[in-house]
DNA sequence: CAGTGGTCTAGACCACTCT
DNA sequence: GAGTGGTCTAGACCACTGC
């Protein structure tokens, strides 16, 4: 078998990667240049291990970690698939809000304003944009249950999401991130989050409905596709009345 | 070679368990039993493959499970170790607050309180106990950086926990985890955490050295060991003006 | 029935650690 | 050098899906 580490010697360890780690990297091009999009099952194990010339079980275990990573979705007697927003498993991925008591219901959202504006200092420094540079902000209000629960606000990176309009949101059915996957090819991966108390100023108290100076979550989040790069960095207000924001350590 | 599912059919579906998983449930029953102490090597992967009557690629499927689920750890060409709460890595599994700007700091304890009392219908709830079962209530005062960040009440199982004194916990040296680990051999694998803003009352305020009436964070914990028992119940009130509450979300 | 992913085996060789 | 985990292969058979 053609090895591609044929040449691999201990002086260039730095260098060396196992091949399922080489292969993994092949797929994941293969998701970034849109070969495959959301929602398509890519080849099946045995088409990409002779297409890659390894053998079966190395290309298996490179599924396997972009399946636990959320990359891939693995369908017993169908095929691999490009993970999608739209899976209902995805749905509460990036909002972590449950209520104290009752089930989940599903957000209903309400988009108030959408324009394009230079990036703040944090939104630039999230984005790893030049201070001014052009992003796309949206204000959202979130109502879970009936009651207005989170008001965010988004900034996007104007060069990525040419053309985004309220319209274009408004008319889209389905989640702000399945809209994203679907009209820009821009797969939102990973966030991290950062949490900290505060206190509603008369604006959000308004939203939210509730008085200013009721303490309330608010939430940073930075969200990254293919390659670590990020690609939105949103600030939410947080009511924590009626739900909580729910985590698992493991 | 002698497989335990020669027996399977169809109508034992509801029953089939792939190899590997049964291997998964004789190795954590190892870890449950006290075979393997946390800081242990357990043995190899041929010897257990041959004392379980399997291949060794078998063997291996159930430990990478295991390892990816933080209950062992694989050192190449050493062996493979029961996961213990004093690794480097574990020190900010369970608290997850990171400083605004600056390296984060160990965190250095203070006891404040420890008695045996009735549960609360909270920690009894959560703890899955009968209301006013006894637990032993640790209060706790935890410093970063030299600020008094957070202040927790912790509700552990008197059951379990007997002969848990403040005495004990000082003299200890390492995390309180680790001290549950090594004294009473209950490791702590898994936790969920709900978060809530909410005012600082004048109690905790004093502790904190901040102002009632401040907006903090209310974190309540319900911790795990073996086979998804709950084990701990803290409730942790933290300032956020020098700290966030770090998230990823995967 | 063909095609897919899921499990399991047996064996080879590599990389790392310790003696 | 012996022993450990890490990678890779080749092939068998099972479970599930859809035609």
């Amino acid at each position: 078998m053609a090895s591609v580490n044929a040449s691999y010697s201990p002086a260039l360890a730095a260098t060396y990667l196992p091949l399922y780690r080489q292969i993994k990297r092949l797929i994941v091009a293969g998701l970034e240049s849109g070969e495959w999009r959301p929602g398509d099952a890519i080849p099946s194990e045995v088409e990409l291990a002779t297409r890659f010339g390894v053998s079966q079980g190395t290309v298996r275990k490179a599924i396997d970690e972009l399946a636990s990573a959320n990359l891939l979705v693995r369908r017993q007697g169908k095929g691999t698939y490009v993970a999608t927003h739209s899976e209902p498993h995805a749905q509460f991925r990036f909002l972590r809000l449950r209520p104290l008591d009752g089930n989940s219901q599903q957000p209903e959202t309400t988009l108030i304003e959408c324009r394009k504006i230079r990036a703040s200092s944090e939104a630039a420094r999230a984005l790893g944009l030049k201070s001014g540079e052009g992003v796309i902000m949206l204000r959202r209000l979130l109502a879970l249950g009936g009651v207005s629960t989170v008001m965010d606000e988004i900034s996007l990176p104007a060069s990525i999401f040419k053309g985004l309009s309220a319209n274009r949101i408004n008319n889209y059915q389905g989640s702000l991130y399945n809209f994203f996957e679907a009209e820009f090819g821009t797969r939102m991966i990973r966030a991290d989050e950062r949490i900290r108390a505060v206190l509603a100023g008369a604006t959000i108290a308004k939203w939210l409905g509730i008085d200013a100076g009721v303490p309330i979550l608010c939430v940073d989040r930075v969200t990254f596709t293919y390659g670590d790069r990020p690609v939105e960095f949103c600030r939410g207000f947080y009511r924590t009345d009626q739900h909580y924001y729910a985590n698992t350590l493991f």
